[in-house]
DNA sequence: CATGAATGAGTGTTCATTCAT
DNA sequence: TATGAATGAACACTCATTCAT
């Protein structure tokens, strides 16, 4: 997920600046392969021989194969992290922030359907991932939302009676809800009316009723 | 996906009689074991040991081990179309037809998570499904329904602007569709609710609006 | 250790009727390779070849690598005790039977120097040990000893002041201590003038004054 | 073998004015890696680690792993002749010389182990040692005592029907054989009362009577 | 003097599959 | 009908070693 192709990010770019070249290869190779094939099926020869380097190499720079998809995902999860708060930067209000979001992880989302099936799929449910690399970025990311949650409820825009940490989760995870089945039939999805969907939802049962704009 | 524990279905009983015991027992140990974990790590030393026979006779009745899973699927998606049938037969009307297929769709996915998981994840995206015995059997499963809007069109229930196939997949797609995420994390589902859902949908878009009971 | 080439014990012969082929010539590979260099550099892959079978037939027969070799010296020691037993059959007397019992040992060390090399050096310091079949069988032949000193505390004619496991130790720790140095040079050993000496220290330390014969 | 911390002696003195600081530092760390583990399970890429250098640096002082292991093992014997030599210096009389060798032969295994067990079980009968400078350095010790031997045989306190090579070679073979198995069962020895064990054999068997002091 | 980058050849182990009986 | 024996091909991962800079 979250990957904006052709967009450099700034933190992509300066991985490539201090990045070797190997390492970079490697981890592209594995992000080819993704888009055909499931990562367990997926073997070290052929990501070597995608990169066009050697099999051992991919253990200097990652732990294992495991480590090396950690990588890439948290890379990922990281590079939409800093995308999300640009994003929100001019954007003013609480719920107008919120919607913003919505839309955002949605459209973030749709443009890397690999990495969103991957870290849904593949990765979340493995044991060990609450340990992993992927899963203290993907906390990072939702700590946005979950800012922004809170300072909704600072600021009487959000009922006080539910914690904050769960409203985000109920945000985050309906929104998973409903593209899931996009992505897993890797079909088109309408991000506007998805957004509007979750909106809807989130105004009667979130917000208070006067803060609707 | 569509079996019905307890009850045997008049094609399996059929299957017990003519079918060799070895043969018998491997496929229930394969079914044993996707209860607890995925195709692919399960090893033919396993289905063979959990069905207390030689890991070579696997081969002799199926061609191998993903035959085998193709059998097993076949098999349920065979049973599932029987039972549909059995099911339809004192039902009224096309619109009611139509609503009791898709209620019993959802019943059978609910009744046999499995099968409904393997299906649409482990084997339908993979090479060769389409020549598959999966793929037939899911053939004959989704001719039943294609029949009934076939029926409906032409006894003037259902709009005749639409090609039949269009509308018997837009059908089953939605089942699938509102099934999958309760299939992926696990959760329950009200099944009625979801029937009256689409249901809700085909009335505003494919029958003629006279035809609403 | 302890085995005698040549000679079929009834174990042995046991053995090679009901075991296949195939693992018979991977443990006398194994045997064969130990001759000429350390188990560590022994690979799976030269075992095979030894053999004339394929890599993967050892893990059919052997939980792994080191479980080989396990399973090679639990043999030896096995049979082993089991030639102790018969030649101790027609001796008369404690003193008597542990001297033919030290006496068994050395020719046993002698006779199958590999073993007991290995035994000593690469496994019995290494972690796991006392959990392998090995050391199983090491306990069952040690035992032979221990019930000969135990009798003799019984009937008199070894002091009781002393455990009987303690005394077995030392017994079986000097044969160990005298014959080590020829196994790693690699050199000839008098076995009759090393029991000899043994017993001396024995006769002044273990066993009573009166019962020495 | 030979090692006496804490002292540095001439050589290594001499070592560590020529010596470029990362050699040193390369040498350092196998030998306190060898402390804890063997040779063959000591990689590269520990002992960069642990000297704190570069891998590949260690290919620029030794020819490959084997050559620091023998460069070291060489730098001990040498350090050890050197203080072997100085030893001797003040003790008159060949038979007080060759006691006073034999003790301090003892006294360096006892001192460095480590050396003693690798020299003689990891190197000494692996194939290229005799081209090794460990060979070389292990022949200068050797010689000291070969001289010693000789000069007893011009003085006539050395009987001269057994050429001087077969004395040394028995003398300092008996030293590791007595010693040996204290080295691998890790036990303490009582190097005085072992010296003088090899004393008493040598003052019957090799010297004349009448020398004796 | 020292290093970052890269690799060839293995390392033990696994697994689906075949075949003679 | 069923099995014991055997295997080819692959698997993730390791390690000593090389080389350009």
């Amino acid at each position: 997920m979250i990957v904006h192709p052709g967009k450099k990010s700034a933190s992509n770019a300066a991985r490539e600046r201090s990045d070797p070249e190997g390492k970079i290869k490697i981890a592209n190779a594995l992000k080819t392969l993704l888009q055909k094939k499931s990562f367990n099926s997926i073997t070290t020869a052929e990501i070597a021989k995608t990169a066009g380097v050697n099999e051992a190499l991919i253990y200097r720079y990652y732990k294992n194969k495991r480590g090396l998809l950690h990588n890439i995902l948290s890379q990922y999860l990281l590079d939409s992290e800093l995308q999300l708060k640009l994003c929100l930067r001019d954007v003013n209000g609480t719920f107008n922030k919120l919607k913003k979001a919505i839309w955002f992880q949605f459209d973030t989302y749709n443009k890397n359907r690999i990495f969103a099936k991957i870290h849904v799929i593949e990765v979340r449910n493995f044991p060990g991932y609450f340990q992993s690399e992927t899963y203290f970025s993907a906390k990072k990311y939702s700590d946005v939302v979950l800012k922004l949650v809170k300072e909704g409820i600072a600021n009487g825009e959000i009922r006080d009676d539910i914690p904050a940490w769960y409203i985000m989760q109920i945000i985050l995870g309906s929104c998973e809800h409903l593209f899931l089945p996009s992505l897993i039939f890797d079909r088109e999805i309408d991000i506007d009316s998805c957004t509007e969907s979750i909106c809807q939802i989130l105004l009667q049962g979130v917000f208070k009723v006067e803060s609707a704009s």
